[in-house]
DNA sequence: AATCCGAGGGCTGTATACAAGTGCGCAACA
DNA sequence: TGTTGCGCACTTGTATACAGCCCTCGGATT
């Protein structure tokens, strides 16, 4: 592997080297292929992938943007570290976001719509014996619940949250989620924006976001000590290079955070 | 000449140049300099700064992950449109991010930093009288209630948020923002943040973007029929993929003028 | 006169070349 | 043997060169 072969696979020759050589490092990263603290160059990513610096480095860049990877001080960057302790973050973020766009969508959803809602969560209550099912169905219930509220900030901020939301998912393994309450939450949420409530929307979205955290946290727990119950950290340890942020220390000195963020990403969703 | 005097002039050049392009067409994007449609080349912006097409490119990618510029389907980018319909959706992401930010606040807050934060408000009442004064101290506080949060995510969410609302901003000239409603406003939320009840926190920092959004709105929405009175298009309407120019005074395409570009405004918060 | 076709310019995307800064290792010295 | 200093290799950042594409403009043809 490795080689230039990677990227001529599929078809992800026919975007441009920059774009593929994106989604590809992004791929990697939520999935631990490149772990957490490693460095990332670009001659080496240049031969490695069979494409010149110029695309690496443009993948490079909207990666940062997307906080998959950190700038060092020096210049360069390296893959995020993966703090455990901010899973619940994102998922607090996630749940203001999706909350919004459940509220948005309660606005604005029409009768045919309500169709497709039900339909989803219905086929979800289904399958839900099949976790990977539950997944992809749970992913397009979002995916509806986003399209429906047309609210393209919110959406590309969630976009922007994906990666992040991803990796933490990809640590966790799976978690068990064909259960009845992860159903009902889902069909909560449906009600909701179907009966044009957006106060209620918002309140049972955030609150399945919250209790979908709550699993993926939990879960979480478990592979993190899984993991490093034998071995610290196999091939890529570097988890945390350096830094090892100690405490609190509220100072206000740095007025200039200075590091915007993306947006693109396809369209995978979870539960 | 204009062209490479302006990367040359402050301290930009310091920076990489790519980073000081980016703050450059950041800086001009906002404020109307660069009006919305506008197509940004490569070509031209690489003479007109005085660098390569490199880190233009860079720059402009970094446009782009903020949404600052968007990319056109047959490559290269143009200036994002300006939808003043927009602006609210923009406020109620916003509205959700600080109300966890300051949920997050009340969490951690510590003693001392009770004082800081009311000494803000304390400030702020005392210039009640002088707006741009109101406006600073404003983006003082909300800054401290980031970092009392010290939740990076959330924080770098609003940090791409940030670029849109001070667009919108922009347009909207002059809000009357030193009221007393404005400044009782930062008090409860300071109020429930100190006494370090999350929930109450949450709503009040929340109820407060929306109070802000209301002023904004009415704002826009005069400076906007004021723009649009001579011609009938209602500003940007929408995505206008050609003769932009519509609304806003500013031209670009100048050329020339010496040094438009002053502040770079790297700090600018807002109420 | 209108339309179709072809040449041209310009733009993006990619590759390569060049310069400067940094860290690391090795070697010499105390 | 420990320490210190020098030098090298590597990296990033920037500039330039090259290829393909689209869009436009001009001219010839029907």
């Amino acid at each position: 592997m490795t080689s230039a072969a990677i990227l001529s696979s599929g078809d992800l020759r026919r975007q441009s080297g920059a774009r593929a050589t994106y989604e590809l490092l992004r791929a990697q990263i939520i999935d631990g292929t490149l772990a957490p603290g490693e460095r990332l160059t670009e001659p080496v990513l240049s031969t490695q992938l069979g494409v010149s610096r110029t695309p690496v480095r443009e993948a490079l860049r909207l990666l940062q943007a997307e906080s998959l990877v950190v700038e060092l001080p020096t210049g360069g960057v390296r893959v995020a570290p993966l703090d455990v302790d901010d899973a619940r973050r994102v998922y607090d973020v996630r749940a203001r976001l999706e909350g919004l766009l459940a509220r948005d969508a309660a606005e604005r959803i029409r009768a045919e719509e309500v169709v497709a809602l039900n339909r989803l969560v219905d086929l979800m209550a289904a399958v839900r014996d099949h976790d990977d099912e539950v997944l992809r169905v749970g992913a397009d219930f979002h995916a509806l619940v986003e399209t429906l509220a047309d609210n393209r900030w919110c959406a590309a901020l969630m976009h922007q949250l994906r990666g992040q939301v991803d990796r933490y998912r990809a640590l966790a393994a799976h978690e068990r989620i064909g259960t009845n309450e992860h159903v009902d939450e889902h069909r909560l949420v449906a009600q909701a924006i179907a009966s044009g409530d957006p106060d209620a929307a918002e309140v049972a979205m955030r609150d399945h976001i919250h209790s979908s955290a709550a699993l993926a946290e939990q879960a979480l727990r478990l592979a993190s000590v899984a993991a490093s119950g034998p071995s610290t950290a196999p091939a890529g340890s570097a988890a945390m290079p350096r830094v090892p942020a100690p405490a609190t220390t509220v100072t206000a000195e740095s007025t200039t955070p200075a590091e915007p963020i993306a947006a693109p990403a396809s369209s995978d969703e979870q539960e």
